[in-house]
DNA sequence: AATTTTTTGTATCAGCCGCTACAGTCTTGC
DNA sequence: GCAAGACTGTAGCGGCTGATACAAAAAATT
């Protein structure tokens, strides 16, 4: 519908006074979480302006536009989400930290009665065939969830507590849509059980990739 | 069938003469199909009403609102979805027919381009939190789905396909979250092979939990 | 202090949103 | 055949949408 050029990079270069920072900060945090709940369609910037007390102006000071925003927004959840993933829990190179990792998530959904779903895998409905950029940037967001959660499998094996038959970046795909599908039932049921045993069932097959004998030391 | 709230049954019951239904099940379907490419919030009736070929009062001849329409194109949605899962391979009560369907579920994103992700699960983000109604019908929709894969593995399991450890409801619901996680992975990336890892991993976790007596004849 | 730049407030636009009113056409039931 | 009722087309409503224009206030730079 729309022109697609984005030409933000003259918006963006600009400098930025620690107010002006500060406003702008404000702005994606209150989309971010409007966008949450409501989804990025059912998000308006006028609601976006009321919640953060800011004028129109201000929003287009800092956004070109409704997409820019919304690519502001994606890049905030990622940062958050690998805050979450890679230094929080160390690395998620043992059973213990994947159990630990999984907890945290149930915990995160339960404090939020479940409601809202994934911060990052909500955006794509919707998003991915209208925003291609903004697809693009979400699977880059993906991209690097995947590569952290793979990261740590990969230690585990080879450090030799996964069989060799076991494929670290097969069940980091796995984990992911374990998270991603769990999220989602657990939001709709309004229960967090979904997640919960989606999880658990991929940590177990996991356990059970574990060799059965004891591991020769290194 | 439980679950009906607002005022739509005066206008559903009414008596459709088969070019009445003919046009209503084409804003339907009409619908469903934006809805599954836009998403709920993005799809207006304006939309609707010009992809069907219809005025704006036949849509709120046949629906009050755009809430019945919606929840028109749930019921719509997984009527389909049960009719995949349910008769056409039979029940879902054994490894191969967990295959076939893991293949037809794959086959049909592939046809679509990966685009729109699960007909169902994507209408979930953003409907949920604005319209409890409609969160409900698709929690009743993702039950009937999950029921129909749990009676599959259950008749497994009586039939001693499955080792008492197995417990099939979380493995039905294992899978769901797979179907829906992977889906939603292989639409982000515009490509099925999340998904059919997603599938496969569960599904090999259900062939090691088969007993362990019967397999090692090759 | 002067000037440049950033930040903010207000007012406004054209277009689309869900929804309604109403008259006209076709189909059914008797 | 003929009323009753189901179906359809057009026009329009108030409100909201994303986006813009413009100037004043605040801050940084000189």
């Amino acid at each position: 519908m729309a022109g697609r050029g984005t030409n933000e990079l003259a918006v963006r270069q600009r400098r930025l006074t620690p107010k002006g920072r500060a406003t702008r900060d404000r702005i994606v945090s209150v989309a971010a979480e409007l966008m949450h709940e409501h989804g990025v369609a059912g998000t308006s910037l006028g609601d976006v302006q009321k919640a953060a007390g800011v004028g129109a102006s201000q929003v287009y000071h800092y956004f070109g536009d409704k997409q820019s925003l919304i690519r502001a927004v994606i890049a905030y959840r990622t940062e958050a989400i690998l805050g979450t993933v890679r230094p929080h829990l160390g690395r998620l190179d043992s059973m213990e930290a994947l159990r630990a990792w999984r907890d945290m998530l149930v915990t995160n959904l339960r404090q939020r009665n479940c409601e809202g779903g994934c911060p990052l895998g909500s955006l794509v409905a919707g998003l991915a065939e209208d925003f291609p950029e903004c697809r693009a940037d979400l699977a880059g967001g993906f991209a690097q969830w995947e590569a952290a959660v793979r990261d740590g499998l990969e230690a585990m094996y080879d450090r030799g507590d996964l069989r060799r038959k076991a494929d670290p970046a097969r069940l980091a795909v796995a984990l992911l849509a374990a998270v991603e599908g769990g999220t989602l039932l657990a939001q709709l049921h309004r229960d967090p059980a979904p997640l919960e045993t989606a999880l658990d069932e991929v940590l177990d097959r996991i356990e059970d990739l574990r060799p059965r004998r004891a591991q020769p030391r290194l």
